[in-house]
DNA sequence: CTCCAGTAAGTAAATGAGTACTTACTTGTA
DNA sequence: TACAAGTAAGTACTCATTTACTTACTGGAG
């Protein structure tokens, strides 16, 4: 095997992300890990400080990533949503970590949010009255990881549960859902 | 201490619960829950045949509960957020027990939702279009949980985020956002 | 150009703390 | 007394973390 830290220490972040996704940090297993990116136990040591060093890590990059590809868009807040959709049905791994860092390892998700902070804020405020901006944002997202997070019986009762046009009218109702919540009242 | 198989149950669904909404299914302790319960952990396998049987038991019964409780009113489906909030306000054990069993044992999930389906898709379908009755649904639940299920880093940034009033308003926006969002368009 | 220490990268196996589950027993009640 | 309810002390693991070791690369002295 040739010698490479920084590769070493990818393609252990890499299985990190998927076993934690899977089993959360408890029932995580640090060796399944190890052998999974063709590593040792002894390097998670080296390179994460051990198992929660690790998860933190896996943690921040999946939100880092996020944040890079689906930045808020204040001028056009529904199309950002259905954005937020499309990422998380990409990359379903991201928000089965973001639940499972809540639950388990609340102090990890406090921070790194305050990034979205200034972004939107002062923006999403005038347009939706009498809907606060924090509002605004908490709605948003709970919109747009909604058909991720509702339980199989609910989603299921749907006519094509994964057919690509089935994802695609998800996508157009999350769209939809927020545009109306945002528009003034008649 | 008195003999009472049902009490003794009881008090072990009840510790169970606790346990479970803190620390899920691999991260509970069923010594913790014995001795939380007064009990035994011999009587976990005797009541409830196991970990897992009581876990499942404890999600029936929070389920149950949350159903009888808070049952879907299709003529007021805004009023309904509104006390599907309350409840997880007042319960917060329900919500993360969900989310557990969603991630940890996705199948003891799947079937209890099917008593929602009769109670409200036909009611809703009509109203809303083009949102579809399990749209609704879907939306409807994350709105109600959104608050709960948002990360601290977002929530904490309301003015005053623990006083009884800011709960009230909270409450106030869940209701606003599910009467927008199932208003016709303009 | 060639060795060849020195060091970074990697490995295997032990350690020791917990943990779900069981067995063998005791106590209260009808 | 008989049986249900309850208890305590194992048993047989599993898992995170550490220790003690081996292997490959690098840069400078000969």
């Amino acid at each position: 095997m040739a010698r490479d830290a920084a590769a070493t220490k990818e393609r252990i972040l890499a299985a990190a992300t998927m076993e934690f996704a899977a089993h959360g940090f408890a029932g995580g297993r640090v060796e399944r890990i190890a052998s999974q990116a063709q590593s040792n136990v002894r390097m998670i040591y080296a390179y994460y400080d051990g198992k929660s060093g690790l998860f933190d890590a896996t943690l921040a990059e999946a939100l880092r990533r996020m944040a890079e590809n689906v930045p808020p868009r204040p001028e056009d807040l529904a199309g950002w949503a259905g954005d937020v959709f499309d990422h998380h049905q990409r990359f379903p791994e991201v928000l089965r970590l973001s639940m499972w860092a809540q639950l388990e390892r609340p102090e990890a998700t406090a921070e790194p949010h305050d990034i979205y902070r200034n972004k939107t804020l002062a923006v999403a405020t005038a347009a939706a009255r009498p809907l606060s901006a924090v509002d605004v944002l908490v709605f948003i997202y709970a919109i747009a990881q909604a058909w991720q997070l509702s339980p199989e019986g609910l989603t299921g009762l749907e006519d094509d549960p994964v057919s690509g046009e089935a994802v695609a009218a998800r996508r157009q109702s999350v769209v939809t859902a927020v545009e109306r919540m945002l528009q003034a009242h008649p």
